[in-house]
DNA sequence: CACGCGTGGAC
DNA sequence: TGTCCAAGCGT
């Protein structure tokens, strides 16, 4: 069914017709292919494209992103969301900077060990950098591959995606990064989820679900679990000197991002002030509610405005909390303050 | 392996 | 206050 060659060389020349191409990626530059992966990761084009604009000018190379301070990143990531991405991403820059003088590793054995580095950013960045023949395996390349060979396994679990991408790999041809790219191009634009342009298709002669009708079967997947919900009361806590108590964010979720204090809405008044260390002289006024969803949670807040005279390290000058890295669901409830003349 | 991890856009 | 999904990775 599948002529192998046909297939790379008719994919190709759409291609290279449409001209596509992400324009960073035709410097072959491997440091500004690899941030842009990063930033892809999960996330549309249209949305990292500012945000790549703004790093590759304020961290242009290896040695200044490895040098800048964790704060600063995270505030210029402020709102792409995964915010363990840039992390990591410096982590593995700097680990470049240290042992491989600052030269991104033209070696797949030693890239695909960076911290952050996974099967589809190092496919991607080994390829279109280093023309390695690797596949780039992604949401996309899952989609049109199910479909291609009318594969109607679960394309989430890994061990499929393993059998995908050793799959793949027998069809690269010498130019491995242009053709990954195609091949994700394809499934962004003609083999798309929901009503894939099969008349337009470049390969439709190739794919074995257009020619038993069965596209839009493809790919297999399981509904998603309902998420979770949490209701939460949010504080504004102020002290009198044009300052807010805010804290910086534990745990795995919007680690290292700064919030108001938030608590169970069944958390007593008492609890709250001894869990802050601080003592509420008045009850203010009720901001406002928000919701927020994340992949796997829904949030509820109710915000509510406290007033301490306590002197208090984590206070921070109103005019001050703009510089501050905050996630997109606390700045929903900030907006709410601030537009309440807070 | 299954799950956690942000956000915004298209329906 | 819905669903799906986006150039995935760490644990």
């Amino acid at each position: 069914m599948l002529k192998t060659s046909e297939f790379s060389h008719n994919l190709l020349a759409w291609y290279h017709l449409n001209q596509r191409s992400l324009p960073w990626r035709k410097t072959r530059d491997p440091y500004k292919i690899w941030l842009s992966e990063v930033m892809l990761q999960q996330t549309q084009v249209i949305t990292a494209i500012p945000y790549f604009e703004k790093f590759i000018t304020k961290y242009p190379d290896i040695d200044s992103l490895a040098a800048a301070d964790e704060e600063a990143l995270l505030k210029d990531w402020e709102g792409l969301g995964y915010y363990n991405r840039i992390r990591n991403f410096q982590a593995a820059v700097k680990e470049v900077k240290e042992h491989y003088g600052s030269v991104v590793p033209d070696d797949p054995e030693v890239f695909f060990k960076l911290k952050g580095v996974g099967p589809y950013i190092g496919g991607a960045v080994q390829s279109i950098a280093f023309n390695h023949l690797i596949a780039a395996v992604d949401g996309n390349v899952l989609r049109v591959m199910s479909r291609l060979d009318a594969d109607d396994r679960e394309m989430t679990k890994p061990s499929v995606q393993k059998t995908v991408k050793e799959r793949v790999e027998t069809l690269i041809p010498l130019e491995a990064g242009d053709f990954n790219q195609a091949l994700m191009e394809l499934g962004a634009t003609i083999c798309t989820p929901r009503a894939p342009k099969c008349i337009i298709c470049p390969v439709r002669q190739h794919c074995e679900a257009y020619q038993e009708n069965r596209v839009s079967e493809l790919p297999v997947k399981k509904k998603a679990k309902k998420k979770s919900e949490y209701y939460y009361n949010v504080y504004f806590i102020l002290n009198g000197k044009n300052e807010i108590l805010l804290q910086k964010q534990e745990g795995t979720l919007l680690q290292g991002m700064y919030e108001l204090p938030r608590f169970d809405v069944d958390t007593s008044l008492e609890t709250i002030e001894e869990s802050l260390g601080i003592e509420v002289h008045h009850k203010g006024e009720h901001i406002g509610s928000v919701s927020h969803v994340f992949t796997h949670k829904k949030w509820f807040m109710e915000g509510y405005i406290l007033y301490t005279r306590d002197i208090h390290p984590e206070f921070i000058k109103l005019e001050d909390v703009g510089n501050l890295p905050m996630s997109r669901a606390m700045q929903k409830l900030y907006h709410l303050f601030e537009a309440m003349g807070g």
